[in-house]
DNA sequence: GCTGCCCCAGCTTTGAGGGA
DNA sequence: TCCCTCAAAGCTGGGGCAGC
């Protein structure tokens, strides 16, 4: 197919700016075999979406920008318009690249979307391996249990072992009872285990009030090391021994910040994708992968018998970001402050 | 030189689609 | 229904980089 010689030029342009990106990170070094929208996109499905894809945050922008004066939309659609927020956050060069496309840069467009996916995927699939390991030592230490939770394999993981059962166990229900333990194993009807109950893993000290089910949500040891882990780095959340809160998850991004324009130091996610903050969408992405880790399921995938990964991650984003009145709102951001703080 | 960490390349596994 | 092919997804070993 015969192309403009105006087309053949913007690609042009578009490859030579890709390549010093390349130069930009790379500042002298030897040359390494990345991409700079690859590496880009390694921080999608940490900080942004776990499930949906660029485009459909894309498209869900376009139709806003649309069907502005007639516009109703949906939880879902709501959820991804402030996905494509975060996501021009993330990569701020994004939403002004977009704005600038015409017909001829569509397919150039699409490549590198589908390098961010690469990059988004490749880098879930990291943390998913690093955490299959640490979980089990977590656990291991915390609980004691015998046998001990084997590092490297799955097996002996989920309902079927006693102290991952419990961690996985909905926290209304009360693990220690043995009709608790077979109904869950057996999965009859009273004791289906699905996305809409949260899981014990997720509360401080691992207990729960069940006169307030809010009360240490989402403060456990177990989900502040997993973060640490995946945001700073394996080291540092041995270090920290989950002790406190997030504060000191970011602390590597400000020290590393620190010193940028002076001698290089080494660097950790959080500074690499420029994470200043502890974000809702983050600690839905943690709390997913720990599920995911103490649960007996090999590989990825968005289904676990009852349990749906994709609405679980939702559940998390909405009870930070879909806040039903102020006094809500209020609780959700001091848990927030606790993160960050 | 050693260690820890990020992240890539390549191999393996899984699943969809099509033909016999 | 079975088998085959192929693409996508997942996993893992190791290269490269930075600190000590």
């Amino acid at each position: 197919m015969p192309t403009s010689s105006k087309a053949r030029a913007k690609r042009r342009i578009a490859v030579l700016e890709e390549e010093l990106e390349m130069i930009r990170q790379e500042k002298g070094g030897k040359q390494r075999k990345t991409t700079f929208y690859v590496s880009q996109g390694r921080a999608i499905r940490r900080l942004v979406v776990l499930y949906h894809s660029v485009e459909d945050m894309i498209a869900e922008n376009d139709r806003r920008y649309e069907f502005r004066s007639s516009l109703e939309s949906t939880a879902e659609q709501d959820r991804l318009q402030r996905g494509y927020v975060e996501l021009t956050r993330v990569l701020p060069w994004l939403h002004e690249r977009l704005g600038d496309l015409d017909q001829g840069d569509s397919e150039d467009m699409l490549r590198k979307a589908s390098n961010l996916k690469k990059g988004a995927d490749a880098a879930r699939g990291d943390d998913t391996s690093s955490l299959k390991e640490l979980v089990a030592t977590w656990v291991n230490q915390e609980f004691r249990p015998s046998p001990l939770i084997k590092s490297n394999e799955k097996y002996s993981r989920g309902f079927a072992s006693d102290i991952c059962g419990m961690l996985l166990c909905p926290a209304e229900w009360d693990w220690k009872q043995n009709s608790v333990k077979t109904g869950i194993r057996d999965r009859t009807t009273e004791y289906i285990v699905s996305e809409n109950s949260w899981p014990l893993f997720l509360y401080e000290n691992y207990q729960v009030n069940s006169d307030d089910l809010e009360e240490g949500l989402l403060k456990s040891k177990l989900l502040v090391l997993a973060f640490k882990a995946v945001f700073t780095s394996p080291s540092s959340a041995r270090e920290a021994e989950g002790d406190g809160d997030g504060a000191d998850v970011l602390e590597n991004n400000r020290r590393a910040r620190l010193r940028s324009d002076q001698t290089k130091v080494k660097t950790c996610v959080a500074s690499i994708i420029n994470m200043k903050k502890v974000t809702p969408r983050a600690i839905a992405y943690v709390v997913c992968q720990v599920r995911f880790a103490l649960s007996s399921v090999l590989s990825w995938r968005t289904v676990d018998a009852d349990f749906d990964y994709e609405a679980f991650w939702c559940n998390i984003v909405d009870f930070f970001e879909d806040t039903p009145g102020p006094v809500t709102r209020r609780k959700v951001e001091k848990l927030l402050e606790w993160w960050t703080r």
